[in-house]
RNA sequence: GGGCGCGUAGCUCAGUUGGUUAGAGCGCUACGUUGACAUCGUAGAGGUCACAGGUUCGAAUCCUGUCGCGCCCA
């Protein structure tokens, strides 16, 4: 089959169609009978859904990629290898989305009411939704498209129902009023996982309350007993100072609390305090849980809006006020002047008031860490509020047990510490979100105060008949249905035959971000709805940054657009360029100034797989190629050694890919199909392929090329599936077996030992050794490409002279060395003797600088005598002797041996070149 | 405050259970258009493995501390 192929590999007119052909032919679909009929062993990834808005990033380029890269090799090894794509509705970011586009038009959505609005939003997601699948498919990934699924799909939305309802028969889901993160810009609560705590400089200031005058005397008790927090204002009444980062909240205290060993205050307990501006009178109460040495030891107690202190009224019976609305604004709990205010405006108003009323006892710096909106941003609002929860506990103990009995193993190891610790100090999880995308909370409200909690919509109360009923207004968190992802996709609550075949699944690979919003909520999940895991083992993938370690984000303008790269560079090289850098547990750092010297690696490499095929494609002829075992016995060293060293490739492969390794594979085969086989085993193969010299050693090379570049391109195709899947089709196949349809499903190469040959590569190095040290020789002295020299070797032992006599044609093209003389040589000429025994002369009659060669051999001699003593030092060491093993000491041995001898024989040649005339 | 990770060539990073003459890619230098590939080839320069102690016959690798950087949880 001889075919012309462009020198260059142009992604562009080969990839698409490429995609197309693996498409058409189903490669993708796994349908659950492969399974359950015909026995195959499945292997099952779900996507992590990626939102349903958003464009495709670096991030999702590596990580689909990862997926893509174990998918495509278990499919090889005969897997029933199932990747299931989809999307995730991601409530408030589309919902966020949505409405700026609505502002922008000067709408709202209560302009539009509830109906309408949730239509917007599908109409924007029936526009967007496929944007990221053709993204993804671009990259190459081989999902299996039909089985697409988006979390507000029915069915899933009926697991959502399902699992909602259970969780609630089990008390396991309960309502309640409690302090939650409140985001006053999405107006809707979060979890904790989603107000994300981030450090800023802050200021702690320093308040005084006056206290009641009917308290002077227990004010001046606890002053006495030392309490600094305690003093006289102007005007003489005592107040006390506590100590506060959002003096705005004051308005909504309720009490001053301290602890009850605090023997500062006891005198105090009791005492009524007055609130500055509100004309309320609040108690100084004890609580366990103040800490007397934090600041004055005094708190003051703003139960509805802040966690700690919502439980200290719980214990204490103080009173709740809240002191906000929705929009972060102060309520009409607070005095008039600060009513409508903007909490931080209310905040500065606050300080003011205080100060002018000389309230203000001081501020300092404070550096602590504040919630943000982790989709907006907005700084989070503890706000006490009735909201449905799960609780966690329960759920949690299995999903513990599991990573601690190694059920589910995580990959780098450390993160099971980091899943346990959160596991084990597991909050219960705010699930009702204050937004209208979503899964709507199957609860019903009815006049008579029944509460009906159903998987159908229920027509009537069940008590009292009334058709009057109300649901939930709330939608419930879009983490709650993708947890349910591993399963839901499959269609349960039915029993399908998908989630027989393919539940539970075998590996979740995401990003470190996402392992408590999703991972471990997945695994509780798993537990409660099938008692296993949905997968075994977690493979978290470092994140993508720029070349500062910065997060790439739209907002930085530091991201690389995968389309962009996949465009200019083609899908195959961003593929490579970015598994070749994912070492186990490292962030990935991307040049986007400098896209060329980020991917052309990535480039560069997939068209040297293209030019290696394009050779193989002009020499090997329409002729047919015989299976390597039928011309065994006429295969020349370097077809021993390259099959060979494929042998070691492709056992280094698959071990690294079992363990995602991926970085260390695409090194492993970069160098073997680069380093060795393109430029080692073509150049030596090439004569015998092109001179019709020797019929059975053309077919011998002619075998073993498509041999090695057929099983090559197998165990590269993971990794840059389209170049490898263009050549794979149009190589010739070898006489009397079957070719596989197409490279994605030909088995992945499994040797084993059979391809080992120690003597073909020792043989083969010591070629390898004399050439480049030919090479390194006739640069040293300027020889100039072109002209061809002679060289005497001798030595080393008869296999080495015999390698090199019977590879003169290699020596020619790889050295240019005409002539090889098997005997010792002397004189005016070029000398070394190489490491693996043998001795090297080049008569230079001429050319030479014989300083020069002097000079040069004093430091070869200099550098080898100080490796010998440096080995010859450990070999005195009696305790190395005694206590090293014992091939460890043998080698050292073998070292000093060699750079004695060599060293020996270097000097005896330079003592030769001492005496001669220079 | 608690926990985790990282500091190796100019740059980005490998280095698996301690034993290598410490590696790769990019960049750099020199030479090169030999019919796969200049998105290439050949050769070369470049590292006291952050620092200080310790364990060990032996430490880039294990332990302790210091300095610098990053992340997670409170």
């Amino acid at each position: 089959m001889s075919q012309e192929l462009a020198p260059r590999l142009d992604p562009r007119a080969i990839e698409p169609a490429r995609y197309r052909k693996w498409q058409e032919g189903g490669y993708f679909h796994v349908p659950a009978d492969l399974v359950l009929k015909e026995g195959l062993s499945p292997y099952v990834i779900v996507i992590p859904p990626p939102n349903v808005t958003a464009a495709l990033h670096m991030g999702h380029g590596l990580n689909n990629t990862i997926q893509d890269v174990l998918v495509r090799w278990r499919r090889m090894q005969g897997r029933a290898s199932l990747w299931v794509p989809g999307t995730d509705h991601a409530g408030i970011a589309t919902q966020n989305v949505v409405e700026r586009r609505l502002a922008a038009e000067g709408s709202t959505k209560e302009d539009l009411g509830r109906e309408r609005f949730v239509e917007a939003i599908w109409d924007f997601v029936d526009e967007t939704g496929s944007r990221i699948i053709d993204q993804l498919k671009s990259l190459g990934a081989s999902c299996d498209w039909e089985r697409t699924r988006f979390t507000l799909d029915e069915t899933l939305s009926r697991a959502v129902r399902e699992v909602f309802v259970h969780l609630y028969e089990k008390d396991l889901i309960y309502r309640g009023e409690y302090i939650i993160n409140w985001c006053p810009r999405c107006h809707t609560a979060l979890s904790n996982e989603e107000a994300e705590g981030r450090d800023s400089q802050g200021k702690l200031w320093h308040i005084r309350y006056p206290v009641d005058d009917s308290y002077a005397e227990a004010a001046r008790a606890s002053a006495d007993a030392g309490a600094d927090a305690v003093g006289r204002l102007d005007d003489g009444r005592w107040y006390l100072t506590v100590s506060t980062t959002r003096p705005e909240t004051m308005l909504g205290d309720t009490g001053v609390a301290v602890n009850p060993e605090d023997t500062r205050y006891v005198s105090l307990v009791g005492s009524s305090i007055e609130l500055p501006f509100t004309g309320r009178m609040i108690p100084l109460v004890t609580d366990a849980h103040v800490d007397p040495d934090f600041g004055s030891g005094m708190v003051k107690v703003t139960p509805a809006h802040d966690p700690n202190d919502f439980e200290i009224a719980n214990r204490t019976g103080l009173d709740v006020v809240d002191v906000m609305t929705d929009d972060g604004r102060m309520s009409e709990n607070v005095p008039t002047e600060f009513q409508g205010m903007d909490r931080f405006d209310a905040r500065a108003a606050v300080l003011d008031a205080l100060a002018e009323q000389g309230l203000l006892a001081g501020e300092e710096e404070h550096t602590h860490t504040i919630p943000h909106c982790y989709r907006c941003d907005t700084v989070v609002e503890p706000r006490l509020s009735l909201q449905w929860f799960v609780k966690m506990k329960p759920l949690a103990e299995p999903a513990l047990k599991a990573s601690r009995e190694g059920t589910v193993t995580f990959t780098p190891g450390h993160w099971q510490g980091v899943y346990e610790h959160w596991i084990e100090n597991i909050r219960d999880w705010c699930i009702s979100r204050q937004l209208w995308w979503g899964h709507r909370i199957p609860v019903w409200y009815c006049g008579c105060g029944e509460q009906i909690v159903a998987r159908e919509d229920p027509a009537e109360c069940s008590v009292c008949g009334s058709s009057e009923l109300e649901q939930d207004p709330d939608v419930l968190d879009t983490w709650f249905s993708s947890q349910l992802w591993p399963f839901s996709v499959f269609g349960w609550p039915d029993e399908t035959p998908d989630v027989e075949a393919f539940y539970p699944g075998n590996t979740m690979v995401t990003a470190p971000e996402i392992l408590f919003f999703w991972v471990a909520r997945m695994i509780m999940m798993g537990y409660e709805f099938f008692g296993e895991p949905p997968f075994t083992e977690v493979y978290l993938h470092g994140t993508v940054r720029d070349m500062q370690g910065r997060k790439m984000s739209k907002s930085l303008g530091n991201g690389i657009d995968p389309l962009e790269v996949v465009n200019a560079y083609g899908a195959d090289a961003m593929r490579f360029t970015i598994i070749s850098q994912a070492a186990v547990g490292t962030d990935i750092n991307l040049d986007h100034e400098d896209v060329e010297a980020t991917f052309s690696n990535g480039r560069n490499f997939s068209n040297k797989i293209w030019n290696a095929g394009r050779f193989a494609l002009l020499s090997l002829g329409n002729n047919p190629v015989h299976p390597v075992n039928e011309v065994k016995p006429d295969l020349a060293l370097e077809d021993r050694w390259i099959l060979a060293r494929l042998g070691h490739a492709t056992q280094a492969a698959t071990r690294n890919l079992e363990r995602y390794r991926l970085h260390e594979v695409a090194e492993g085969l970069y160098h073997f199909f680069w380093g060795e086989l393109c430029d080692w085993y073509l150049e030596l193969v090439k004569d015998r392929l092109n001179l019709d010299t020797n019929p059975k050693s053309r077919e011998a090379a002619r075998s073993t090329l498509v041999t090695v570049l057929d099983e090559s391109l197998r165990l590269l195709h993971p990794i840059v599936p389209f170049v490898t899947a263009e050549i794979w089709s149009l190589l010739p196949w070898p006489e009397g077996s079957d070719r596989p349809e197409d490279l994605i499903i030909a088995p992945w190469p499994d040797s084993g030992s059979s391809r080992e040959d120690p003597m073909a590569e020792n043989q083969m190095e010591a070629l390898r050794e004399l050439i480049v040290e030919v090479r390194r020789l006739r640069k040293e002295y300027g020889i100039p490409e072109g002209q061809r020299i002679g060289i005497h070797i001798w030595g080393g032992g008869t296999d080495l002279t015999d390698t090199v006599m019977s590879q003169s044609s290699a020596l020619e093209r790889l050295a240019r060395v005409d002539r090889v003389v098997p005997e010792p040589g002397a004189g005016v000429g070029a000398n070394a003797v190489l490491d693996r025994g043998g001795e090297l002369f080049i008569p230079l009659e001429g050319v030479i600088d014989l300083d020069h060669e002097r000079m040069r051999l004093r430091g070869e001699i200099e550098r080898l005598r100080t490796q010998a003593a440096l080995t010859a030092n450990k070999l005195e060491n009696q305790n190395f002797v005694a206590k090293a093993p014992e091939e460890v000491v043998t080698k050292e041995r073998d070292k000093l041996s060699r750079f004695q001898e060599r060293s020996a024989k270097l000097e005896e040649k330079l003592d030769a070149l001492q005496g001669g005339k220079s």
